[in-house]
DNA sequence: GGTGCTGGATAGCGCTATTATCCACGGATG
DNA sequence: CATCCGTGGATAATAGCGCTATCCAGCACC
């Protein structure tokens, strides 16, 4: 299919093609002729893709790009694709030069040694855990997370369990990326959902006077 | 103490604080003269949970107004300036005029009902659910999240269970919503190493030969 | 043989969060 | 009493991001 086809099937406007293609998103097309390309399958996949750690995500292009460029990067280990992939879907925070920061850093790495969970050392997400453990002790709230650590090793098992991670790269990436992306947040929203509710019942009638009885 | 001095004490930028005020984000000082005012712990309080909302929360500063609005208006209930600042909390998505979008939709519902959850009809969060279902569904992954809901469920009740929602206004929608956002990004970054380990365990020795014996 | 779509390049836009600049004033300080 | 720094208040400028629009030359296709 020629780009303007593309654009109509995917619902993304051809300009933003065209920038998704200079900003490396989306690979090109097979050129065909010096002013003509044709577009397929993988594109309109790759859109979705896009789209949908964009949309749903709220990822930067920036973090998309290296993801995309992970995924292309045929000389790397699956494993290691995965690993890029994924280290791009949570924030960049450079650690604090503060004892604080230290001891936050270290009860983050002693709650995933706990588990023994294998991790990077240089994960960029021990550091996201560290910085948010530290926000907590700085606001004086539990810093206890145990129990977190515990559902969450459950639910990602599950979620893997499910997953074929031994196809195509494009096809191991996405599953992944889509997979931490929206489950997260569908996890998310259940977790506010769930707090409405516990919150309503825990301030039942108490605005009206208790009613008689 | 005054703003140059707030602004010490808080790591925030003088010019940032006033923006902030412009905003209706932080409440005015107390007007001690007409070219001087006196800010107090409530600022640093104020500030602190502002920054967290946008550092780690990545609340747009909208959002975070409406959080405050909930919190300054003394006529509203405490649960319904809670349901409002937690609303606040997830992003604002409109409802797609589909079949399908109607399908994810009632899908949500029924998650909640059958659960017995208390959530108000018009909730947002309701849609935003139905959105991450239907994006789901389109990209052909399972759509079951029962076992999330499950979960989701377990967590807030024990969040809650800490929490005392009778103090303060500030203080319950500040322990509610940090809370969530916090211990949301917690999870989520556990969720991620989780992730990581398994694939990990899952892609174990698949670069190299597998090791004799 | 026109003409409509294409690739390619560059410029502009709308939004958000912040930062900078300017101004007049008045309280603290000498 | 002079002065001068920090203040409140207003407005303008900035930076980054995700597009979107414009322009152009060329060729495939009718």
């Amino acid at each position: 299919m020629r780009i303007s086809e593309l654009s109509d099937r995917s619902g993304v406007a051809l300009a933003t093609i065209k920038y998704y293609l200079r900003e490396g998103l989306l690979h090109q097309g097979e050129q065909v002729a010096a002013t003509r390309a044709v577009y397929d399958d993988s594109h309109l996949r790759r859109l979705r893709l896009i789209r949908a750690l964009l949309e749903i995500g709220r990822l930067p292009v920036a973090a998309i790009k290296q993801v995309i460029d992970a995924v292309e990067d045929e000389s790397l280990p699956v494993h290691q694709m995965l690993g890029t992939a994924q280290y791009a879907l949570g924030p960049a925070v450079e650690p604090e030069p503060s004892d604080d920061w230290q001891a936050a850093r270290a009860e983050a790495d002693r709650l995933i040694d706990e588990r023994g969970w294998t991790i990077a050392p240089d994960a960029p997400t021990r550091n996201e855990l560290a910085q948010t453990l530290l926000t907590l002790r700085r606001l004086g709230m539990p810093t206890d997370l145990s129990r977190y650590a515990e559902t969450a090793g459950g639910l990602a098992a599950a979620e893997l369990e499910s997953l074929r991670l031994d196809g195509p790269r494009e096809s191991a990436v996405e599953a992944v990326v889509l997979g931490t992306v929206l489950y997260g947040r569908a996890f998310d929203a259940l977790r506010r959902l769930a707090h409405e509710s516990e919150s309503a019942r825990r301030l039942a009638g108490e605005d009206q006077p208790p009613a008689a009885g």
